[in-house]
DNA sequence: AAATATACCTAATTTTCTTAGGTATAAAAA
DNA sequence: TTTTTATACCTAAGAAAATTAGGTATATTT
């Protein structure tokens, strides 16, 4: 398999927290950062990317502006306050899920277990 | 939302780990394994559950003994050889994943640079 | 001239889960 | 004693989110 089954229901906490660090970005540009940040280990198919966008746009947590760039069309995404608000749920659960998954891989670290 | 989206997706990696741990379990004591290692932050329904488990078996990756006991019955499962094998993926998986997700997450640690 | 990169998009299908039921026994609470 | 909760299994319809496999178009590199 290419991205592993655990990636399914993360793209839209990846996409809010990319703008949320970038201010703005394109499509195209969000595809190109996560592999930079993963060093090419997760690959954001487009197929899924731009549903996400624009269900994430027709929700109002993400704003749009087109522009035309080198005679290429670049819409760029930029969160909402509404957006920037449920980013900062996406980040607790994320964080939240990490910790949940570590317990159940490391089982001897349980949160909250003394040691 | 009950249990945040980004939990689908990690089902069986959950499924297969706790396998390895505890050599045999039956359905229901997975659930609660789970609600008592995540302090009830995650519940895992029996609609998913059960379609995983016989998905799982038949893959090959399970084996199951069935057993009365109080006179209810019990589907305990165990891994496969070949289920052994693919845990060790699964759990490979997993870590990278967490890395990649923890990368996104904090922007200013990415894997291999230098501080 | 052809291939790759940039940049957007959608439609059919698949995967995975939620929701909402169902059956049955045992124990606890009202 | 009746009802609720806990234990223990199950499925089917529908939704959500992805994959797969296309499509259009311009710019750059080979």
């Amino acid at each position: 398999m290419k991205n592993s089954s655990l990636y399914k229901g993360s793209l839209t906490t990846i996409i809010m927290k990319l703008l949320e660090e970038n201010g703005r970005m394109y499509g195209y540009e969000i595809t190109q950062k996560v592999k930079q940040i993963t060093a090419g280990e997760l690959t954001i198919t487009e197929g899924a990317l731009y549903p996400a966008l624009h269900k994430l746009e027709s929700e109002g947590l993400l704003d749009v502006e087109v522009e035309r760039v080198d005679n290429r069309l670049r819409k760029y995404y930029k969160l909402t306050e509404s957006g920037e608000k449920e980013t900062v749920n996406k980040m607790a659960e994320l964080e939240e899920f990490i910790r949940n998954m570590q317990s159940i891989l490391s089982p001897d670290v349980k949160p909250g277990l003394q040691l």
